[in-house]
DNA sequence: CCAATAGTGTCTTTAAGACAATATATA
DNA sequence: TATATATTGTCTTAAAGACACTATTGG
């Protein structure tokens, strides 16, 4: 329909971080209090544009993740989530971001970075309960992640990353439980994870906790993708109509 | 680091669909022989820039499904497939795509549009194999969309999508098949599908096929989501070692 | 001793997969 | 009749989940 020259319209690209991390007894999601417009002052997720038009998009969250959070790419387990592009998400013009998932093990306390004023961890419960407000769609975004967090704890070996070099069953069932945010029967799981091929392997040595029996330490096996999965419960409150065509991201 | 005032690289945004069908006994995906440069002749993914700067990236995606495809997108099953933005992957300059995975049953002979001398439907295993070459990172692409219908298969009620209103359990069958690629049990496939609640329901006519006893007419149920999935039997020829970081798509 | 956690065994239910057997159409 | 497909039934094995029970520490 269109004969005239025509020319696209450029749109801003930027990466926004779901960077995951079990702290206590909850996960948590990094955010960074905006030191520019808009949103300023408010949190957010870490992120930002492309440094130069021939940047990768997984570089860019590759160095937004050293730069605003202070670390360095390697051993991170990196993931697409999605993008998230809807007109007026941001005052300064068209910008569509692409999501990356991070999750990683016991992570250092944040470091301020270039743009955020400071950084800090808080509960994925208080964020997706709506207690803390977020700039932009980042509420969404973080809810996208946790979702996609939980099922590859069914079919990946994600969980043991968020464990120290070695632990015990039970400290991988609290990762498990508190990913997923029920509680599981520990003489089953105890079962189930050794049954998984590749999943975990024992070591010699023996770990006591604050009180109780002793527990055996086991460390990460060779397996990335499990088989059989981990299957989570079913959540009996899950809608059963159709979810055909997804909103607008 | 960086003090002066910065102004973020600009990108062109584009939508790539990847639009699946079963003709014959063949999982098929609509491609157009490209009518402009880059790449003009070959065969490609429809899609498109956005049309301006304030247009919703699934709005586009529904409108190149309707330019270049003939389609409205009315019923269609749409969903974001992920971000292709390595740099160099196109000419024109940084281009970012979204991909957009949609499937549907029968689909008339496409029509030519408005960037597209030819649309035609090919087997996705002539793609797949190398035997069609494509271009920019379609094959790729294309790869990424088959394996999500296949998983989406297993867990939603997508199947009852390739089929017409009524069908037999045979024909839905031989819609995991195709899509699959494999042979199943017809026996115990019979009982699988009958035991996903709300997944078919039955009618009350029957209808012969070709040969043989007729077979029951069944129709789409209420789930959108199965439960218990229809599990794909385990590829045995599945890698173990760990995939962590996903490459630049 | 008691409290608390680690680890084992056992039972029931459910699902998967192999496959025999029967039913009902067309040629 | 033969042939082809539909549908039912049965058997075996594996996995999930509930839960009793034993083991080993610290207080």
């Amino acid at each position: 329909m269109i004969e005239d020259p025509w020319e696209p319209p450029a749109v801003l690209l930027a990466v926004d971080l779901v960077i995951l991390t079990l702290r206590g007894t909850r996960l948590q999601v990094l955010l960074v209090e905006r030191g520019i417009e808009p949103h300023r002052g408010a949190l957010a997720l870490p992120g930002g544009f492309l440094a130069h038009a021939e940047e990768g998009i997984g570089a860019a969250a590759r160095r937004e993740l050293a730069e605003e959070a202070g670390l360095e790419g390697e051993g991170l387990y990196l993931e697409q989530l999605g993008v998230y592009g809807k007109p007026g998400r941001d005052p300064r013009g068209r910008v569509v971001s692409v999501a990356y998932l991070a999750v990683a093990p016991r992570l250092p306390e944040p470091v301020a970075g270039t743009d955020a004023a400071a950084a800090c961890w808080q509960p994925t419960e208080c964020v997706l309960s709506g207690d803390l407000a977020l700039g932009f769609d980042h509420r969404r975004i973080i809810a996208d992640g946790v979702e996609r967090a939980r099922t590859k704890l069914e079919h990946s070996a994600l969980a043991t990353a968020f464990c120290g070099p070695v632990f015990t069953i039970s400290e991988l069932q609290a990762v498990y439980e508190t990913v997923w945010g029920m509680r599981l029967d520990p003489r089953n799981f105890y079962r189930k994870v050794q049954k998984v091929d590749g999943f975990i392997v024992p070591t010699g040595g023996e770990q006591r906790t604050t009180v109780g029996r002793p527990a055996r330490l086991f460390r990460a096996g060779p397996s990335a993708v499990l088989s059989p999965p981990i299957t989570r419960p079913v959540d009996t409150a899950s809608a059963d109509s159709a979810p055909v065509q997804e909103g607008e991201k």
